[in-house]
DNA sequence: CCCTGATTCGC
DNA sequence: GCGAATCAGG
């Protein structure tokens, strides 16, 4: 499989959109988590809450430098005065990242994310309330908690937790709206879609200009 | 063990 | 550019 525009697309809502590398790669089809987190990073979409802290080395013990320790200036410094409080380290062989050292203070959260109200959040989940428990045959739960929000709009409509091997994984509407859904569908044996989609999903490829008559998975691009 | 994302590195 | 392997936290 490659990453085509669509594909790359769907991989950059549905990351922005708060849904797992693993669930990505499930919908996509054909990529594994690995694939997904990858493209995401090469993509720029650079991640929300990792698991994984990086690393907090370098606090700062020593807020003011005690003794004049003057760096001893290299060779030949071509036009640059000395600039010893700015003087940046050198760095080794990567460092591309500069790290900003923040201080634990968070003055403000950005008016961006006072907008993701109902979205997600690694403590944001929302659990079922109690009136919408299933009260006689438990099922087996689901695998894992979603990151999203039951809306009543996907009422009866396959969400991201129906999907199975056995249910068609065509998306339909955009990752993040409330009645975002897939198909649903029992699948044809075999593919992650119903006949259906399939007929959608795997076609020869068609001369651009009559292409792009058959509706696209998730609605197709975004339009803003 | 399961999950998660990050990073590395051979291709 | 890609993604498997690996790492590391939850």
């Amino acid at each position: 499989m490659s990453w085509t525009e669509e594909r790359i697309d769907t991989l950059r809502k549905m990351w922005e959109g708060g849904q797992t590398a693993s669930q990505i790669a499930e919908a996509l089809g054909g990529v594994s988590r690995n694939a997904v987190i990858g493209k995401a990073h090469r993509l720029g979409l650079q991640s929300r809450p990792s698991p994984v802290v990086p690393k907090e080395v370098e606090a700062k013990p020593e807020p003011e430098p005690v003794v004049a320790a003057p760096p001893p200036p290299p060779p030949a410094p071509p036009a640059a005065p000395a600039a010893p409080a700015a003087a940046p380290v050198i760095s080794h062989t990567t460092a591309p990242k500069p790290i900003t050292i923040t201080t634990p203070l968070e003055p403000e959260r950005s008016p961006e994310s006072m907008r993701m109200v109902r979205s997600v959040g690694p403590g944001g989940f929302v659990r079922q309330a109690p009136g919408e428990q299933q009260p006689p045959i438990a099922p087996a739960p689901p695998r894992r908690l979603v990151p999203a929000k039951p809306a009543p709009e996907i009422a009866g409509k396959t969400s991201l937790l129906d999907l199975s091997d056995k249910v068609c994984k065509w998306p339909l509407g955009h990752p993040g709206e409330p009645d975002f859904h897939f198909c649903g569908e029992k699948v044809n044996p075999g593919f992650p879609y119903c006949v259906d989609h399939c007929g959608h999903a795997y076609q020869a490829q068609l001369p651009r200009r009559d292409r792009r008559s058959a509706p696209l998975p998730f609605g197709g691009p975004r339009m803003r």
